[in-house]
RNA sequence: GAGGGCGUAGCUCAGUCGGUAGAGCACCUGCCUUUUAAGCCGGUGGUCGUGGGUUCGAGUCCCACCGCCCUCACCA
């Protein structure tokens, strides 16, 4: 039958396809395929029980004196993984093996193997899983490997892996395709989504040392709230309800600290209908915490102490390959991009830098280590700007003089910027406080390099958040910026039944920074039955990732990010 | 939503002034018992993102559309 197959685009009638390439890749495999199966060959395998990691098997290599060119008939090992090299040298071939750990090199000899195991080893191709028993030992080159006894043909692959030196580079595939990205970008792409589950863990088991409960809170939630943002809509059909996915899961959390849950956590996936960037994703994951009797201040070691704790347990980590390295950063520079990627030094941890707490991001060098400046927002916009956040003249001669005022009257009118009550006051189409707020960004946000707390907002730019008792010109909030970026939030929360439900009212009428649909009386009612003091914190999941694997956008430490249907196929 | 860039073989990329579409890897045939991106001989493989247009002739020029990336806006 592929007699067949190949007869038929051997003979390219006028106006008929050609044949695809694809199909051509994947019909000589699909050979090799029935070859193996006419052999009595399952080439999809089955249970393969005690697979020895790579990294185990090097392990105990490192205790044993192999010489070089012998095999040592006693050590034996039993290993699977993906073949990603291969190299036949006639009667003998070495492959390279690929598993989560690592790669080890398989070695097959014909006369070791017999004919029988070597015509099986012919019908492989570079991408298969293949399981292998055999005997450790050095090649001339000094090469650990595993000299096969046994193949075992695991899963045959019905199409070709990329191209074995520069991987898979396109981004577009390497998203729509992570599957492929994964195991031919090993060094750097699986070992970003193993430090995300690494620094997730962490905080896990800093927050439950600290005493904290990890919750779930509802995903559908007939009313939105505890964030500025558009929710994705959906439906439930048997109650026939308008549902909204989560843009926060704060306003539950908080329910919990009423219900007596004293500390109380939970890494929650959001989704909030906004625009998509190098540090925005549709749906995005964020920890959020609420200690009671604590304040933001708290929040602020907890913030310190969760980094800490995810930055000590990535940190110490040999690096298996990081060869393919070079080829990957020369790429990128033909882009013009900076310089961002994992070298060898920093897949390693700590190397040459001093300090455990410094991690490299872009072209800075980060330093985590605790306490983080603190610095107040007026302090910092004086610093930055050279202004008062009160004077209002040269606040809006240099909102002005930066192009921030003209921009913003000239959007007037999209929604969502505060024209002034009275326009013609002090001569400003635009509220003073929108134009700090404007000019804070733009003049101090990108100098935030180093992990930073800026704390007490001025209570105009967060009309929601509790105010200092002694000045209510503060709002006590802080938020957390590291290389620019806004990596943290975090309040002493409002505990005020009467003050929260006018915060809503003026929400739902659109008075605040926030808009909601409909006022939230259930929360309303729970402040009523009395919420203790708190300290509340949220922190982007994705963007810490991104901070400690030197990742230049959000995309690189999601699986699967969204990406527009259609496209590459 | 606005502006800019990109899309050529399965993968990584060349393609000059508009004049028969190329290389490496991969794949196929053959050789090779210590390779390290193995090597050597020979060979196959293309709807140049899609659709229109200009032209004797379009990968190349023009228009529209699709997708990706960047900047801005919204947002965290």
């Amino acid at each position: 039958m592929h007699r067949d197959r190949r007869e038929r685009r051997c003979i390219p009638t006028a106006g008929s396809w050609m044949m695809a390439e694809t199909d051509r890749f994947m019909q000589e495999r699909e050979r090799k395929r029935e070859a193996l199966r006419a052999a009595g060959v399952d080439p999809y395998g089955g249970r393969f029980p005690d697979v020895e990691p790579t990294v185990d098997v090097r392990a105990r290599a490192d205790v044993v004196d192999i010489p070089v060119g012998q095999k040592l008939a006693d050590f034996t090992a039993r290993m699977a993984g993906r073949i990603t090299l291969l190299r036949d040298i006639g009667k003998l071939a070495f492959l390279t093996v690929q598993d989560r750990t690592g790669t080890m090199q398989f070695g097959l000899s014909k006369g070791d193997l017999g004919d029988a195991q070597w015509t099986v080893f012919k019908q492989l191709d570079l991408g298969d899983i293949i399981g292998g028993e055999g005997i450790i030992g050095r090649t001339k080159t000094g090469e650990l490997t595993l000299w096969l006894t046994r193949l075992t043909v695991l899963a045959k692959a019905l199409r070709p892996p990329p191209e074995k030196w520069h991987g898979l580079t396109d981004v577009e595939l390497r998203y729509r395709h992570r599957y492929v990205d994964l195991f031919s970008n090993r060094e750097e792409v699986y070992e970003v989504f193993r430090r995300r589950s690494a620094i997730i863990h962490a905080i896990r088991e800093y927050l439950v040392d600290l005493g904290y409960l990890e919750v779930d809170t509802p995903v559908l939630q007939p009313i939105y709230g505890g964030a500025a943002a558009r929710p994705f809509v959906t439906h439930h059909n048997t109650l026939d309800m308008d549902l909204f996915l989560r843009i926060s899961p704060e306003l539950y959390l908080k329910r919990l600290l009423v219900g007596g849950m004293e500390r109380v956590f939970e890494i929650s996936r959001n989704f909030r209908n906004e625009g998509i960037s190098p540090r925005h994703n549709p749906e995005f994951s964020m920890i959020e915490l609420y200690e009671a009797y604590a304040d933001y201040h708290v929040m602020m070691e907890r913030t310190e102490g969760m980094v800490a704790a995810a930055i000590e347990v990535i940190g110490n980590r040999e690096s298996p390959i990081v060869d393919r390295e070079a080829g990957i950063e020369q790429s990128r520079d033909r882009e013009g991009a900076v310089p961002f990627g994992k070298s060898p030094t920093e897949l390693s941890g700590f190397g040459g830098t001093g300090s455990a707490f410094q991690r490299p991001f872009g072209e800075h060098m980060l330093n985590f280590a605790p306490p983080w400046r603190r610095a107040k927002y007026a302090d910092l916009f004086r610093e930055h700007a050279g202004l008062d956040i009160k004077d209002k003249p040269g606040v809006l001669e240099r909102a002005k003089s930066e192009g921030i005022y003209q921009k913003l009257t000239k959007s007037i009118g999209d929604g969502h910027v505060h024209v002034k009550p009275d326009p013609a006051a002090e001569g400003s189409l635009i509220d003073h406080d929108v134009l700090v707020n404007e000019l804070f960004d733009v003049l101090v946000q990108p100098h935030l390099i180093q992990p930073t707390f800026v704390y007490d907002y001025p209570a105009s730019i967060c009309p929601l958040t509790r105010r200092h008792p002694e000045d209510p010109s503060i709002a006590l909030r802080f938020e957390a910026f590291v290389a620019g970026m806004e990596l943290g939030n975090a309040y002493t929360e409002l505990n005020d039944p009467r003050v929260q439900e006018e915060n809503f009212r003026r929400q739902v009428a659109g008075e605040g920074d926030e808009t909601m649909a409909v006022m939230d009386e259930d929360f309303v009612t729970a402040l009523e039955y009395g919420m203790p003091p708190a300290g509340g914190l949220g922190v982007g999941i994705d963007r810490m990732v991104m901070l400690l694997t030197n990742s230049r956008s959000i995309r690189d430490v999601i699986l699967f990010p969204l990406q527009r249907k259609g496209g590459v196929s």
